[in-house]
DNA sequence: CGGCTGTTTGATGAGTGTCAACGAATGTGG
DNA sequence: CCACATTCGTTGACACTCATCAAACAGCCG
């Protein structure tokens, strides 16, 4: 089994002792909506979220033009977000990993502006939005978390826009996905990467075959091996050098 | 006197009857915090809302690192914001027209993540965030158009990355700044542009010659004009083809 | 007038998109 | 389990675009 699913999932359930909730429980809670909650906040919180939903490679959680009634939440796994361009040829917007909220972006007309597919296996939690709204009335912390949440969503994806001026833009994306592993608790250096070169190259916006070409040139300098969604960094340092501007 | 400056707010001012608070006046607030509020929670706003100031050119209103504490709100003029690359070179994250709120991206870890300048004689109204928080647990709409704010950013910053594979990036980005223009009451066929093609360049992340010779390009083939800072759109057909992707 | 910033122009090489074809891997149905 | 279709990744040739360096020019302000 590829060390990406190896979650840390089952260790933090046996450590802690008492009955906890399902979101105590979750190995990505501190990235997500929960942060800083109290234990009542946090219960109010979790009756109204749907739990963890288990789906298969491919299967779509909700997609363009959809009413918006809904965030959707990695619990594990891997989802794209994708929008058409004017051609209607698909275009990546970005790659989720467990603790991220899938469709912020369509809050503000009440429409999705994206679809999320499933690219591997994976699960998902759902959060009435509408029923969101109403407790957190009560709760000023839980709208100040989301608040956070998309303020820090808003920051990656403007950092997203500088880096139009790396040098490789391959390695960049290999470096800060790397890292987003690194924060869930996964290995920085070796990681399942259940994306298709054809997705990656979609979402650095470059033809397939020049992606192809840069990738097998990153693995014939040894920086990193590709095989079989198995990512390994091998040199860091040249890495990290070659995804500078 | 150039286009763009040529405010619709008296025109506003004059039309309506009765005494009207500062943003009731103002030609953009439907743009912006206000949308959809009462007029006692408006009242309630705006008793945190400086009343707007005027800066110059290059002044700058907050900047990278900074603890963060207030939103910026343009009321007139421009302004852009920057971040750094690792070589400590100046990369252009944004061009903010009036209405439009600066500094969200401070919020999660309560630092400005960007500076923000005026490109031009400008004015600003700022909002302590803390005040706004507070008054908004009385005022849940008030939350809503936040995240509503958010959320619209958070989309025009994912379509800005499906934007790299336009055919003349240059040409998407005049479409859309025109856009932008026409929405805020402006002429969206000539308008004052008070951007340099420096920055420009360093937006669309391309180098400074290649903007100089594309825009030469797009005057040649009278697509459009740019003299003295005023931009006038002569072919919107030819254009929006080469906006596309 | 000189100094500054912003823009233009030319020459050159590296990198990328495109087209076409092929090979590898995966999934499907009998 | 095999034959087949389909998707996915690779490779080569070629034209084209773009970044880079260097230099000159235009406009502006003291």
């Amino acid at each position: 089994m590829p060390s990406y699913q190896n979650h840390k999932l089952e260790q933090f359930q046996n450590k802690v002792v008492g009955k906890l909730s399902r979101c105590e429980k979750c190995a990505v809670s501190s990235l997500c909506l929960p942060t800083g909650l109290s234990r009542s906040e946090l219960i109010d919180l979790e009756s109204m979220i749907s739990a963890s939903q288990i789906v298969d490679k491919n299967s779509q959680l909700f997609s363009i033009g959809e009413k918006f009634n809904a965030l959707y939440i990695v619990h594990s796994g891997m989802f794209k977000t994708t929008s058409l361009d004017e051609n209607g040829k698909e275009r990546i917007l970005n790659f989720h990993l467990p603790g991220e909220i899938m469709g912020l972006d369509g809050i503000y007309d009440e429409t999705f502006q994206s679809t999320a597919s499933a690219l591997t296996m994976s699960s998902y939690c759902k959060i009435s939005f509408n029923n969101f709204l109403e407790i957190s009335e009560d709760y000023p912390v839980l709208q100040a978390n989301l608040l956070k949440v998309m303020s820090r969503e808003l920051y990656s994806c403007k950092k997203n826009h500088i880096d139009i001026g790396s040098k490789s833009k391959l390695a960049l994306f290999i470096k800060t996905i790397s890292q987003r592993f690194k924060i869930r608790g996964y290995s920085e250096d070796e990681f399942f990467l259940p994306i298709s070169q054809r997705d990656i190259a979609s979402y650095l916006g470059m033809a397939e075959e020049t992606l192809s070409r840069i990738f097998k040139k990153l693995q014939k300098m040894e920086v990193v091996s590709f095989k079989k969604h198995i990512l390994t960094i091998l040199d860091r340092d040249l890495l990290n050098e070659l995804a500078e501007s």
